[in-house]
DNA sequence: GCTTGACGTGCAACCGGTTGCATAACATAA
DNA sequence: TTATGTTATGCAACCGGTTGCACGTCAAGC
């Protein structure tokens, strides 16, 4: 393997094209001080050299590094992806690299990874966190921040409304005829969930039925099989799932205990991370979270770059997606 | 929005323990360069003050920041999320942090984004490099590297050595009794499509059976659906799709066309990325995707670490899962 | 021809740590 | 008691840039 050769300083291009460190460091950052001929003089010794300008003394005296994080709580989370994607390429117009956190849907060490990117980023974006108010507000003092579908009295933050999603996922029911509706929750420190689990309930109240919350800590295919019997045990005909891949492990159960979807038992879904991808198609939520991740980045990067503090509280608003798995109520 | 302060530096607590920054330093770097008492003055001083070293400034003067970069053609291609997040973990595990860079398959963006990061990690773990082999070894002269499905002489690499489930794949629709064989391609710059290829052809030859191959840049749902009409018409009983994606999008098509799956025709995916979650329930050759990323760190850190400068060809094979899109040839 | 101002460049301090070397303090051996 | 070694700490240079200020030069204005 070849030799790692030390990357040449400020001070080697200074000396070779005759002129201080100071005018080197002018020529890359405000050109427009120096006379033309100088600039092009530099820029000629700096290309010969191979000079890159050092990215760490620069954040050194500036403070500035250009970096930025994200966390989030899984990145395996189909719903996620997207998200990181679009955050990506939002932080990448502007030139800045992302730090990606995984917390492993834990408190903990989502306060750990906090800690350990914190020094060398700008701003952060906490996407589903799943640590309490106070925290975030203590981080929030530190450095700029912003939330995904969490909301947190003056820290910026885009939600993604499944309320009005959700909210239209019972009326639809209703509408087919169902009375017992099962909501099958999501983790416990999510503000989705809860704000999920409370349009559920408020919708069912308005139309008159009735409904159970079933309660399945960790978000996934395997949990969506195993809570499956539960749903069944309330006698609802129908369920909506805290999200898609807990949707798809009710639907694969089902399947097997020869309960057929959408005659027998309807299930929605949230989220719409598989597409038409499952048997039968699941009728799902929205989901926005490829503009929530782009919307995050666009808030931090104004906020880094403008010293824009305000306090926003950007709303996506989603909707039913009617698929296969929804069906007039059995009986 | 509260003031966000500025924190303070080693000379204030140097100050307030009645020190030098010197022994402040020590305290947090070589402890027992001190006595017991000095470190626990320096350590309640730090305390009080809610002291945390700079980690800029401390990469300044080290060239040690502990970052490294991992960049994916598609963080939203679900091959990658487990990858990523087995890689993150591992770099977590020695208190790496790591930059997520997404290449969108474009190896301009792969080029800038190496730039962009490269002034502040300590190493690469490139996923399916997009990138020529000359671009590949340049960079490896600046900077440790790590291939992940890429097989770059003299590099550190991680091979996902799919060949051997796609022979078995082969061989299983053989004994099943097909006669003629579609491989559906993956991206044009893709070891693992290449090696997919070869390993189809030969496997193929071998058996005596016929081989067309169907050319699909872009692997994804859509693309699988769009490709099914050319498939067909090679008058073929059953494909090997480059991706499970991919074949998932055969199998809606397929669906729509009224084409029954398995009875009238086969379809076989590759990396096992969707589960049992297509309907029917997708024969395909499994994915090292964990392991691999997770290799992939362990050796980088390895070589950062200990100076391992070593030629490592690290294999993982795969095998075939039959579950439900394969059957005996129609006619 | 002298003042004034604009412009281009250099000087030196600074960002916040790390580290080789010198030295003081103290313990041990002769 | 003095020489010798060990240990804990300080001094100051260094990492590689940025930037406020001072200074010298040259052209325009009176």
């Amino acid at each position: 393997m070849t030799q790692r050769r030390t990357r040449p300083t400020i001070n080697q291009v200074a000396e070779a094209a005759g002129v201080t460190k100071s005018s080197v460091s002018r020529a890359f950052t405000r050109p427009e001080m120096l006379s033309a001929d100088t600039v092009s003089k530099i820029f000629a010794a700096a290309e010969k050299l191979g000079y890159v300008p050092n990215h760490t003394a620069r954040a050194l005296s500036t403070g500035r590094h250009g970096n930025i994080a994200l966390i989030v709580p899984d990145v395996a989370n189909p719903f996620f992806p997207p998200l990181i994607r679009a955050a990506q390429a939002e932080a990448d117009r502007s030139d800045y690299c992302v730090f990606l956190g995984n917390s492993d849907e834990n408190p903990q060490q989502e306060d750990k990874l906090i800690g350990r990117f914190g020094g060398q980023v700008e701003g952060l974006v906490l996407a589903s966190s799943r640590l309490g108010d106070e925290q975030i507000v203590a981080h929030s003092t530190r450095r700029p921040l912003v939330l995904i579908n969490r909301d947190v009295e003056g820290i910026p933050r885009v939600l993604i409304d499944s309320a009005t999603g959700v909210a239209e996922a019972v009326e639809h029911l209703a509408a087919l005829g169902h009375k017992r509706l099962v909501y099958v929750s999501g983790p416990h420190g999510s503000w989705s969930n809860k704000q999920r689990r409370n349009a559920v309930r408020r919708s069912a109240r308005q139309l008159g039925m009735e409904v159970s919350v079933i309660s399945n800590e960790y978000a996934a295919f395997e949990s969506g099989r195993r809570i499956t019997a539960n749903v069944l045990a309330t006698g609802a005909t129908a369920a909506i799932a805290f999200d898609d891949l807990t949707a798809q492990g009710m639907l694969a159960e089902l399947l097997d205990r020869g309960i057929s979807v959408p005659e027998q038992f309807s299930v929605v879904g949230c989220d719409d991370v598989l597409g038409a991808a499952t048997y039968p198609a699941l009728t799902t939520v929205s989901n926005r979270s490829v503009e929530a991740g782009k919307t995050a980045l666009t808030l931090l990067i104004d906020i880094l770059e403008n010293n824009a503090i305000r306090d926003v509280r950007y709303v996506l608003n989603t909707s039913l997606v009617v698929r296969g798995t929804t069906g007039p109520a059995a009986g």
